[in-house]
DNA sequence: GCTTACTGTGTATGGCATTCATAGTTTTAC
DNA sequence: GTAAAACTATGAATGCCATACACAGTAAGC
């Protein structure tokens, strides 16, 4: 139903209402409100004041509407580097976290496709080259890139789940309880000891994180003294 | 529609035919043979020979059949301690890996679900105590704990990913190269090197394992000499 | 001015989880 | 021994969903 000619402005040139910018936009808007669950062709195109039929002109599916939103936050990580190597992945990893902090539906998606978005292989090939810089190289040098991505996305993953748990406004509160009460009593007075402070995911983060760079630094060749 | 007495064997005990570890089994199988994606709870029930809505005699939601599956599947992991904490951890995370390359669908769940039923608390209360034995306590046996199972989790994801698009018949041949030749363009030579043995995952897995607790390694206490 | 391409959409198909009412069967209670 | 209650299983209906297809209005090219 096209707008009548009283209230149409024709002075500005008539633009596709649609795009694929607008798409990928929407869609992590969408997604950051509704969650992987809540997300929908339909809902999307309501957002964008479309036709759901309408996407279909500037993708072909869902999927790829997903992962293109993928690697559009993915995008939100500066690849900068730092002074050290090991300062380099200690910026880029915990801006790789707090991507998956602002958007929690990433890691989901991670679990499924491979990160092989522009953006995605930008980052990551910072990371190979800091390693490599380090002077690591061969199978080595894989095992480290592997561990350390796998760590940051794990480590999101489950700091995510518990924010959803805690998030949830009413009635949790209880399931909560339950979970505390079922836990304890299986881990005991090890988890009672462990669970000091555990909601504290920055600091845990970073312990985590140096635990692993100290595991790559013993596999580092000796320091050339030139 | 009830077998006619023609046919029917009166002799044993009726049984239901339904039960919770039928339903649990039946969706084993077929997130086996489906993926996440293709499960169904009409499928489920087909599978079962029994109708969709008979399910929810057993169980509440497609949820619940989920977090339950997911469960059984972890209880595969034997819970065993080995000579040193180390070997105890290698050994658990070694089966970990397997049971998640058996089926490729646990790390898609893994990844929006807390780790809480009976068979996953039993099997992360061992690696807690390991570590504990090994002499760790506080933040850092969370940290170490949080590396460990975060690399495991990580890890097997990204190899799954990658089987499935090997595992694929055939036209994914030319979408296997054209995803290589992206990645070469990108990370061009450091891709290259590293490429050496890249489908190696057993010995990948193995060296960033043993890389993650090096670095646990060097937060034990000193050893007591008594 | 005619044709061709582009942008946007409505409808239809087939699939999905889940609610509700209900039927057949077994167990229990008197 | 039978009437009532509980258990097991189900079909139909609701309201979601992704997407194939045919088609309309509009702009661009010649």
């Amino acid at each position: 139903m096209p707008e009548t000619i009283w209230f149409r402005d024709d002075s500005r040139p008539r633009k596709p209402r649609l795009s694929r910018e607008r798409i990928v936009e929407g869609a992590v808007a969408l997604l950051d409100a509704e969650g992987v669950a809540g997300f929908s062709m339909r809902a999307l195109a309501a957002r964008l004041g479309a036709g759901t039929m309408s996407l279909y002109e500037y993708v072909q599916s869902k999927e790829d509407v997903l992962d293109l939103a993928l690697d559009e936050v993915i995008g939100e990580i500066a690849p900068e580097r730092a002074g050290s190597w090991r300062e380099t992945l200690v910026r880029q990893l915990t801006q790789s976290r707090q991507v998956m902090r602002r958007h929690p539906w990433v890691p989901a998606l991670t679990a499924t496709r491979p990160l092989i978005g522009p953006n995605a292989l930008a980052r990551s090939r910072l990371v190979y080259t800091a390693l490599a810089d380090a002077g690591l190289s061969g199978p080595v040098l894989l095992a480290a890139v592997g561990a350390l991505s796998s760590y940051v996305n794990g480590f999101v993953a489950s700091e995510n789940i518990w924010w959803a748990k805690v998030r949830t406004p009413a009635a949790d509160a209880e399931m909560r309880e339950r979970v505390v009460a079922h836990l304890d009593q299986h881990v005991s007075d090890l988890g009672r000891i462990a669970q000091v402070d555990n909601a504290d995911f920055d600091g845990q983060f970073l312990l985590g994180l140096d635990l692993v760079l100290d595991g790559i630094t013993t596999r580092l060749p000796p320091a050339p003294r030139d």
